[in-house]
DNA sequence: GGTAATGTGGATATGATATATCCACATTAT
DNA sequence: ATAATGTGGATATATCATATCCACATTACC
């Protein structure tokens, strides 16, 4: 079981537009070369996070990406959920109605316990997502002792954010 | 983020396997049978199981799968590892290092505050499934009205088990 | 000891999906 | 009008899950 790479950026990136002021906007060229990012792929995963409502686009010659809600709005599963879908990640395929053993459809009315098990666990990894906020990340961080990246991510947004 | 078929094929045959009569084996055709599964790929999850020590095996004419320890045991986690790994689904790869304000690798001594939270949120996940053995799965089965499905694969495995 | 039935591990083929890229178009500041 | 930006569709590539086969080791039975 493997989580997309989009994720680990989606979740950078909108932790550096939590240190920026609101409004302010960044371009996705400028969000790429900060950690490093294929450019193309990159723009997919902004989409995404924008057509979820995480992040807002703006078009034109001073546009870019700004979040869509204050920082302590915005959760771990928010953006997750965002790139990742929100399909379960273990698919009931209903074997046990399949085989010498198998009954017809009717006769299972409640939902396969092994899956509604595996999805409780599933539920118990979304509560612990939804728990932590953006917010609750850059406030342990500037809580560190400098210099910090965080710093030094400022003053680059500083260089790169747009009215 | 996708869990792959072979976990629920484990759980669902390990919960098979869990009526049978201790020391009983069950070959991996009639296991394959059971639940309709492709024999030669059914053979590496059985494999992989065997190998985590979830499954006995028994080589010979009249060998075949078992628990390799009583059902209560043997809980969701341990099937879920073995088939896919103790991998975390989340992979770090510091791409906070990367880029214009990306420092060298000695000024981060502690873990990724993202990565971190992501995995705190994948024990929780892990702490679930960890709870829940085949036993209570078994136990809550029985005690549904008859005639149940599990009568069905208790008759099905006096002709299929072998001493 | 021979034979047949079983599990084991390696190699390989196939298919699905994530990753990556490109292009035509809409939007908007200057 | 121009240039810089984001959007969505189409497509290519790479990676991994899925699936299959084969030579071999083990063991019950004759």
């Amino acid at each position: 079981m493997k989580a997309s790479q989009g994720v680990e950026w989606g979740l950078h990136l909108c932790m550096l537009l939590a240190f920026a002021e609101p409004h302010q906007t960044v371009d996705a060229t400028s969000l790429a070369e900060y950690h490093e990012l294929p450019l193309p792929y990159l723009r997919k995963i902004l989409q995404a996070l924008t057509r979820a409502g995480v992040l807002e686009s703006v078009a034109g010659p001073t546009g870019g990406y700004r979040l869509a809600r204050s920082a302590d709005q915005i959760t771990f599963l928010d953006i997750f959920s965002a790139v990742e879908g929100d399909q379960n990640a273990f698919r009931c395929t209903e074997i046990r109605q399949k085989g010498p053993t198998g009954l017809d459809q009717k006769c299972y009315p409640a939902a396969c316990a092994i899956a509604a098990t595996v999805w409780a666990a599933e539920q118990a990894w979304r509560d612990h997502l939804a728990g932590v906020s953006l917010f609750d990340i850059t406030d342990g961080l500037t809580a560190l002792a400098p210099p910090g990246q965080h710093e030094l991510a400022i003053t680059w947004l500083t260089k790169h954010t747009r009215a």
